[in-house]
DNA sequence: AGATCAACCGACAGTGGTGTCGGTAACTGG
DNA sequence: CCAGTTACCGACACCACTGTCGGTTGATCT
């Protein structure tokens, strides 16, 4: 026989690129950036580790390439649940329910972004600092009104551990749902969003 | 002249291995496992490399040894918040009082134990997995009369979500109020308290 | 003081990672 | 059907890290 069974394929720039992005994706997440290596992301892309040399200059870019996506993912999905339609109780749960549903989709997404993992590169935790104080300021600006008739000012010490908690403590409970996959969306968020909003009353002292 | 200003010293083992370990930790939490090198530690702990070896066989072990003593560590001093006298909000603030000054006298301990750092290892991770059922399984039955309260019973998912979103959400704090040292304990414990505390009650639908 | 113990270290081998270079073969336009 | 572009790859150099071995020297006990 001539050929094997698998037939080489050659894909476009494009689609090769996207591919090997999509890979890196899983095995970022998976392995953090030191301990992921070219050679995995690579075989995992179907493709050998030179290419991905030849698509990307160094594994450094290719992080901040998958970073950049995925944080733009994000935020069209989650950020799209922020600034809806509604006020207060509503908005509130919609944020969270795309949330929990954008962490259920892209489990791998999530962790990049907002796992705290150290590089000891001090320009890539930086890009990841950047990311989080982003989202603090959204959901600080979308509580705002919420967090002033409680009494807190915006840049109050206490509305900003307020922002933290509900950050932190969303994503702990979209990390919780992964793991019992069988749960409904609406019982977790139900859940997580009454907790929240009756907390907000009567903060300050 | 005939020595360094730096007297060569002996130490005695113990001495010796408790000076690795401290330097472990810090290592460990800064870079995580796999970035962590056996070399970084060891010069930290003002040692070389294969003295390292003769008290630890390995980077393995090291680690997996650094994580009991942290655990414990961290088990005795917030374990007694969590039993301690008082019950309902004065229990829970108690609780949250001493997370926070646990993690900020212990930066180090709290990232090596909470944050989720994925090392690929299965059993590396089923040990810090073992630690997180563990504390989840702490502040739940520290909640059980509340969330009874409130309707949830103890094995409802409703009461697994709302101590995964405490547990995580009181550690974000805690993270946060790593980088704001200024801010009173009081202060943090005092709104993160109130809002996880106002927040319980009517959960169920 | 001298002998013994063990804390300490330099040097080595083995392994696995990143990034490079030249060549090969699959698509594409004429 | 032929030529040119380029997606693709094997092999290489280089480096960092883990774990080992033999020797050295500070501490301790008699």
């Amino acid at each position: 026989m001539a050929t094997t069974d698998t037939v080489r394929r050659r894909l476009s720039a494009p689609a090769r690129r996207q591919r090997i992005e999509a890979a890196a994706v899983e095995v970022f997440a998976g392995r953090g950036y030191d301990a992921a290596s070219v050679g995995e992301i690579a075989s995992a892309a179907g493709v050998s580790r030179t290419v991905l040399y030849d698509h990307f200059r160094s594994k450094r870019e290719l992080y901040l390439q998958v970073l950049d996506s995925q944080n733009a993912a994000m935020l069209a999905e989650v950020g799209a649940g922020i600034t809806g339609a509604g006020a207060g109780a509503d908005r509130l749960r919609a944020t969270v329910a795309a949330y929990l549903s954008f962490a259920r989709q892209r489990p791998a997404a999530r962790r990049l972004l907002v796992d705290p993992v150290p590089t000891g590169d001090p320009d890539l935790d930086s890009v990841l600092a950047a990311y989080r104080t982003a989202r603090a300021q959204a959901v600080t600006s979308m509580l705002a009104p919420d967090l002033a008739r409680s009494g807190l000012q915006a840049g109050a010490t206490g509305s900003a551990v307020v922002v933290e908690l509900l950050i932190t403590g969303v994503d702990g409970v979209a990390r919780w749902w992964q793991e019992h996959p069988d749960v409904a969306l609406d019982e977790v968020t139900d859940v997580a969003a009454r907790l929240l909003w009756n907390g907000l009353p009567r903060l300050s002292r």
